[in-house]
RNA sequence: GGGCAGUUAGCUCAGCGGUAGAGCGCUUCGUUUACACCGAAGUGGCCGGCGGUUCGAUCCCGUCACUGCCCA
C-alpha cells in the first residue's frame, strides 16, 4: 500500500543507483537511429545554479524521451577546466599558506592544480545527479584530459599550419592582478562615478595658448601621443597642424584632425592615447602615431614616464597627475560623471586596462563565414529562430579572436622558440635582464619558432637548422639565453597557454573520441541538439560551430535550443551580491527533484525569462502528489496492469473515451517535445492528468467500482492501470523520479524493464471514439450544469435533490439512462426523470437541445433565478445580434471563406436556439 | 547612441486573423472511503496608446510610449 504521500528523499537516491547500474544512461543499441547531445560543459569550479537546472532539465527530458522511443541516445557529459577561475581558486589556496605559483615553479603548480581538482573539482556533476541527469557519466570528459589536449594541440598545428593562427602586437584587456589577457566577452562593464578632468596643453609657439582636452583618465596623458579634433571644427581649424606640449613631460605632440572626435562632447578636442584606449589606438594607426606603453604588467606605471610617477599604482598616479596639473595651473575644470568601467567578470573587483601586448590570434573569419553559411543554409537550426539573428550579428562583425593566456593552468601552446639569427644580439638582451624588464611584456618576435604536435617533434625540426649542434630544451628564453654561451642550441615552449573557450570550441567532437576514429564519433557526429542559454550564443555556440566547421566538415549539431533565463519571483537577475540566488538543491531537498524538474519544464517558454521560486516549486510538487494518490486510489481498487491489454478493445463508453483521450495526450506531448516546445508539453501532460484524468475518469469509474458489474469492474480495473502506466511514461522525461518508483510499486508481478527503458506510448488512435466522446462530454457537462446551479441557488452542498430532463431527444434519453449511476452520484441527485411539464419552482438550465431542471420546491429564490437565466439569455442574444451584424454585411458575405461563413451561420443558430429554451424557462418560472 | 526582445486577468505566463486561456492568488461552499500538498462553484481582461491593411485585428504593418537585455 502506498503512503499518502511521495516522498523524494526517501526514493532518489536509490532509484538514480538503479538506473546507473541498469546501464540505462549508456548507448547500446548499435540498429537504432543516433541521438546526441553533448552537455555545454559547466566549469570545473562551478557549483549547480538554477540556471544549469533548466538546461540540464531540459537535455535530460530530451534525452529521456527519445531514449524511451528506441533510440540510441548519447548524452555526454563533463566539465571545462575554466582556466582563470581555476588558477585564482589554487593561487588564494596557496596563499593562505603563504606559498605562490612562482614561488612553487609551473610543474609544482600545476601538481597542485590536478590535486584540487581530484578533491574538490567537479562537485557540479554530483549536482547534476541529484537533478536525475540520464548523462552517460561512464564517458565523463574533462577539457585537460589526454584525449581532449591532444584534440587541442592537433587543431592548433592544423590552423597554424593553415596560417590562421598568428601572432600580432595590438591591445588587449588586460587584466593588471592575473597578469593576463581577458576575452573581450569576459569584460564587464560596470557604471561607476568619476570624474571628467579639463586639460590645458599648452601649444606650442603660442604663449598663453591653449587647447583644453577632457578625460576621465588624466595618467594616460603621460602617454599621449596626439590631440585629435574634427575635421570641421571650425574652432579648431587653426591648430590643425601644431603641436601641443604635453604637460608634466615637455613632449611635443601633433594636434590632428580625426572624425573621431566628437565636436559636441567635452571640449570638443580629446587626447589620443594609442598604447591605453582602443578608440586611441586606431586613430593612431589611421595617422601613424607612436604608440607609448606606459604601463607594466602589473599596472604600475613604468620608466617611459617621467621619474616621479614610476611604479605608482595607477589611481595613485591619477591623484598625483591632478594635484600637479593643478598646480601648473593646467587643470580647466573637474566635472562629476557616471560611466562605464571595465572589470573583470569573476570578481568584478579589477579594473581592467588596454594594454599593449604580443598574442596569439586566430583569424575567425573564414571560419565565421562558413558558420553564418551553415546556418542560412539551415544546416543547423535555432530554435526559436529569432536567435539565429543575435549569431549573425555577432559573426558578422567579428574580431581575431585573441587565444593566448598569460596562464599556467590550460592547454600550452605548443609552440617552441629558438635563436636563429643575431644570436650576439640575443646574448646582449641577457646583460639588460633583470627583474624590472620581466615586468613588461616579453617581445617574442625576434625568436624564430616551430608549431609542433609534441617536443620531440619540435625538436626534431629544429634539429634540421642545425645539423651540428646539440638541441637542449629549456624551461623559458631567460634560461635559453644562458644557455646561449654553450654553443648548444637551447629552445624553450611558449610559456602561455590557450584560451579555455579554444577547448570548448572542440568539444561536440573532442568529447567523441576525435582524433580518434571512434565508432561514437561516426555514429554520433553531428550530434542533435544543443540545448543552451542565449547567453552563450557566442561563447559555446558560435566557437564550437567555427571550429565543427572546420575541422569536421560538418556542423556540430542540427539544432540550436535557445531556452529562457531563470530570474527570481520578483523578476530580478539572481546575483550572489544581491542575495537573491535561489539554489536548486534547496528546492531539490525541499520540494523534490521531479517538481523542480516539473516547475522548470513548465515555465519554459518560448521567448522570455521565467521567474522561479519556492512558491512555484510548491506547486510542482502538490502536482505530484495528485499523480501518487490517484495511483494510490488504482491500487486501492485492485486496478493491475493487465498483460497483452488492448486498448482498442474495451466496450464500456467511460473506458472507450479515456483510451481516445490518452491517445490524444500522447499525440500532442509527443508533438510538442518534438517541437522542443517543453511548456506545451508538460501543460498538456498536466492538464490531461488532473483535468481528464483524476477529475473525471477517476470519478466516474466510482461507481462502476462500487456497484457495476463484475465484467464492467474488470474491464475498468485494466483500464485504469493501463491509463496510469501510459501517465507514467508519459511524465518519466519531466519526473522521472516518481514515475519510476510508481512504476515498480503499482505492479503485482515485477515490470518487465524499468520505466526509463520502457516503450513511449503510441499515439494510436482507436477508432470509433466519436460517440463515447460525445457521451462522455454530454455527461460531465450535466454535473457540470448541476452543480452550477446547485451552487447559485445555495443548495448545501450535503442535500440530494431531483432533477427532470425536458426536450430530450432519444439519444439524449439513452445517455441520460446510461449514465444514471453516475450522474447520481457526482450530482448529488435523488431522482432523475424525464418529462414534458417541470414542477414548479424548478431552477433550469439549457443543454444542448433539452432542458435540465432542478425542482427545488420552496428552497428556489425566484428572483434570484430569474435573474440567472436573463443574465444567460441576454448573453446568448447579444451574440446573436453580433452575428446577424456579420451575416448581414454583404462583404463578409461575399469575401469571407465559405467555411468561415458557415461556421458563423451555425453559431448563430446555436445562440437562437439556446435563447429560445431560456426564453421558455423564464415563461415556465412565471407560471 | 546602435541593436534585439517584451507590453494579454491581482501576479507569472500561454495563445496569435473570425472579439480570449492556464497556473498561482482571491471569494463562496465543502471533510462524499485517492489526495486539504484536496474537491466543487465563482470573481476577474476596451489583449500598452494611436494610425494602417482587411469583410473582420489581441494576432499582420507603421508609429509612439514604457520596460528589459545586449553592444558601444
Amino acid at each position: 500500500m502506498l503512503d499518502k504521500t511521495f516522498n523524494p528523499g526517501d526514493v532518489e537516491g536509490r532509484i538514480y543507483a538503479q538506473w546507473e547500474q541498469s546501464g540505462a544512461f549508456k548507448p547500446g543499441r548499435p540498429d537504432a537511429e543516433p541521438f546526441c547531445i553533448v552537455i555545454p560543459p559547466p566549469n570545473v569550479t562551478g557549483r549547480l545554479h538554477i540556471g544549469h537546472a533548466l538546461n540540464n532539465t531540459l537535455q535530460d527530458i530530451l534525452a529521456r524521451f527519445e531514449r524511451m522511443r528506441g533510440k540510441d541516445v548519447l548524452w555526454q557529459p563533463g566539465t571545462d577546466h575554466a582556466g582563470i577561475a581555476t588558477q585564482m581558486i589554487v593561487e588564494r589556496q596557496l596563499a593562505e599558506k603563504q606559498m605562490s605559483r612562482t614561488g612553487l615553479g609551473r610543474e609544482k603548480f600545476l601538481e597542485e592544480v590536478w590535486k584540487w581538482k581530484a578533491e574538490s573539482g567537479g562537485a557540479i556533476v554530483e549536482q547534476q545527479r541529484r537533478l536525475g541527469a540520464s548523462a552517460d557519466w561512464s564517458r565523463e570528459r574533462f577539457t585537460m584530459d589526454e584525449g581532449l589536449s591532444r584534440a587541442v594541440t592537433k587543431v592548433f598545428v592544423q590552423l597554424h599550419r593553415e596560417g590562421l593562427i598568428y601572432k600580432d602586437k595590438r591591445l588587449v584587456n588586460w587584466d593588471p592582478k592575473l597578469q593576463t589577457a581577458v576575452s573581450d566577452l569576459e569584460v564587464e562593464s560596470i557604471e561607476m562615478k568619476g570624474h571628467l578632468w579639463y586639460i590645458r596643453y599648452p601649444v606650442e609657439d603660442q604663449p598663453g595658448a591653449f587647447i583644453t582636452v577632457a578625460t576621465t583618465r588624466p595618467e594616460t596623458l603621460l602617454g599621449d601621443t596626439a590631440v585629435a579634433v574634427h575635421p570641421v571644427d571650425a574652432r579648431y581649424t587653426a591648430l590643425v597642424g601644431r603641436h601641443a606640449v604635453l604637460p608634466l613631460t615637455g613632449r611635443l605632440i601633433p594636434i590632428i584632425a580625426d572624425e573621431y572626435s566628437d565636436p559636441e562632447k567635452g571640449t570638443g578636442a580629446v587626447k589620443i592615447t594609442p598604447g591605453h584606449d582602443f578608440n586611441d589606438f586606431e586613430v593612431g594607426k589611421r595617422h601613424n602615431l607612436p604608440l607609448i606603453n606606459i604601463l607594466n604588467k602589473d599596472g604600475t606605471l613604468n620608466d617611459e614616464v617621467p621619474v616621479p610617477y614610476r611604479g605608482l599604482k595607477t589611481h595613485i598616479a591619477r591623484l598625483k597627475i591632478v594635484a600637479d596639473l593643478e598646480s601648473a595651473g593646467l587643470l580647466d575644470k573637474v566635472e562629476t560623471i557616471t560611466h562605464a568601467v571595465p572589470h573583470d567578470e569573476k570578481t568584478k573587483t579589477v579594473v581592467l586596462e588596454p594594454f599593449l601586448t604580443e598574442q596569439w590570434y586566430l583569424n575567425v573569419q573564414p571560419l565565421a563565414d562558413k558558420a553564418i553559411a551553415a546556418v542560412e543554409k539551415g544546416e543547423t537550426k535555432f530554435v526559436p529562430d529569432n536567435w539565429a539573428g543575435v549569431y549573425f550579428g555577432w559573426m558578422k562583425n567579428i574580431r581575431p579572436w585573441c587565444i593566448s593566456r598569460q596562464l599556467w593552468w590550460g592547454h600550452q601552446i605548443p609552440i617552441w622558440y629558438y635563436f636563429e639569427q643575431d644570436r650576439d644580439k640575443a646574448v646582449i638582451d641577457l646583460t639588460s635582464i633583470n627583474a624590472e624588464a620581466f615586468n613588461r611584456p616579453r617581445d617574442l618576435s625576434r625568436y624564430s619558432h616551430v608549431v609542433a604536435l609534441t617536443e620531440e617533434e619540435a625538436k626534431e625540426e629544429i634539429q634540421k637548422k642545425f645539423p651540428d649542434q646539440e638541441i637542449v630544451v629549456k624551461e623559458n628564453d631567460r634560461d635559453a639565453l644562458l644557455d646561449l654561451q654553450t654553443g648548444k642550441v637551447a629552445i624553450w615552449r611558449d610559456p602561455d597557454v590557450l584560451d579555455t573557450w579554444f577547448s570548448s570550441a572542440l568539444w561536440p567532437f573532442s568529447t567523441l573520441g576525435w582524433p580518434d576514429k571512434t565508432p561514437e564519433l561516426a555514429k554520433f557526429y553531428p550530434t542533435a541538439v544543443l540545448v543552451t542559454a542565449f547567453d552563450i550564443i557566442f561563447f559555446w555556440v558560435a566557437r564550437m560551430m567555427m571550429m565543427g566547421i572546420h575541422v569536421m566538415g560538418e556542423v556540430p549539431f542540427q539544432t540550436v535550443l535557445i531556452h529562457n533565463r531563470v530570474l527570481d519571483e520578483q523578476g530580478a537577475k539572481m546575483s550572489k551580491t544581491k542575495g537573491n540566488v535561489v539554489d536548486p538543491l534547496t528546492l531539490i531537498d525541499e520540494f523534490g527533484a521531479d517538481a523542480l524538474r516539473f516547475t522548470l519544464a513548465g515555465a519554459a517558454g518560448q521567448n522570455r525569462d521565467m521567474r522561479i521560486g519556492p512558491t512555484r516549486v510548491e506547486s510542482g510538487r502538490n502536482f505530484a502528489t495528485k499523480l501518487w494518490n490517484t495511483s494510490r486510489f488504482c491500487e486501492m481498487n485492485g486496478c493491475v496492469s493487465v498483460p497483452d491489454f488492448e486498448p482498442a478493445s474495451v466496450l464500456e463508453t467511460v473506458n472507450r473515451w479515456i483510451v481516445s483521450e490518452t491517445a490524444k495526450a500522447v499525440g500532442d506531448v509527443t508533438t510538442a517535445l518534438e517541437a522542443l516546445r517543453f511548456n506545451d508539453a508538460a501543460g498538456t501532460a498536466y492538464h490531461f492528468v488532473y483535468d481528464i484524468f483524476c477529475d473525471w475518469y477517476v470519478e466516474i469509474t466510482k461507481p462502476i467500482f462500487q456497484s457495476g458489474g463484475d465484467a464492467a469492474k474488470a474491464e475498468t480495473r485494466a483500464t485504469t492501470a493501463w491509463a496510469r502506466d501510459q501517465i507514467l511514461k508519459l511524465l518519466h522525461p519531466f519526473m522521472p523520479f516518481i514515475t519510476e518508483e510508481l512504476w515498480a510499486r503499482t505492479s503485482e508481478a515485477p515490470r518487465g524493464t524499468l520505466l526509463i527503458l520502457a516503450a513511449w506510448p503510441s499515439a494510436r488512435q482507436s477508432g470509433a471514439a466519436e460517440s463515447a466522446t460525445a457521451e462522455m462530454n454530454w455527461v460531465i457537462e450535466l454535473i457540470k450544469g448541476i452543480r452550477s446551479v446547485r451552487a447559485e441557488m445555495n443548495v448545501p452542498a450535503g442535500a440530494k435533490i431531483p432533477m427532470i430532463l425536458t426536450g430530450a431527444n432519444d439519444a439524449t434519453q439513452g445517455r441520460l439512462e446510461r449514465n444514471m449511476d453516475v450522474i447520481f452520484s457526482l450530482a448529488r441527485l435523488t431522482a432523475a426523470g424525464i418529462s414534458d411539464v417541470l414542477p414548479k419552482g424548478s431552477a433550469q438550465f439549457v443543454l444542448e437541445e433539452a432542458v435540465v431542471g432542478l425542482p427545488l420546491g420552496d428552497v428556489i429564490d425566484f428572483a434570484k433565478e430569474r435573474a440567472r437565466l436573463e443574465k444567460d439569455l441576454k448573453k446568448a442574444q447579444d451574440e446573436i445580434s453580433r452575428f446577424d451584424a456579420k451575416l448581414s454585411n454583404e462583404q463578409f458575405v461575399s469575401k469571407a471563406p465559405e467555411d468561415v461563413l458557415s461556421e458563423q451561420r451555425e453559431k448563430r443558430a446555436e445562440a437562437a436556439a439556446l435563447a429560445a429554451r431560456l426564453t421558455d424557462a423564464i415563461a415556465r418560472l412565471s407560471n
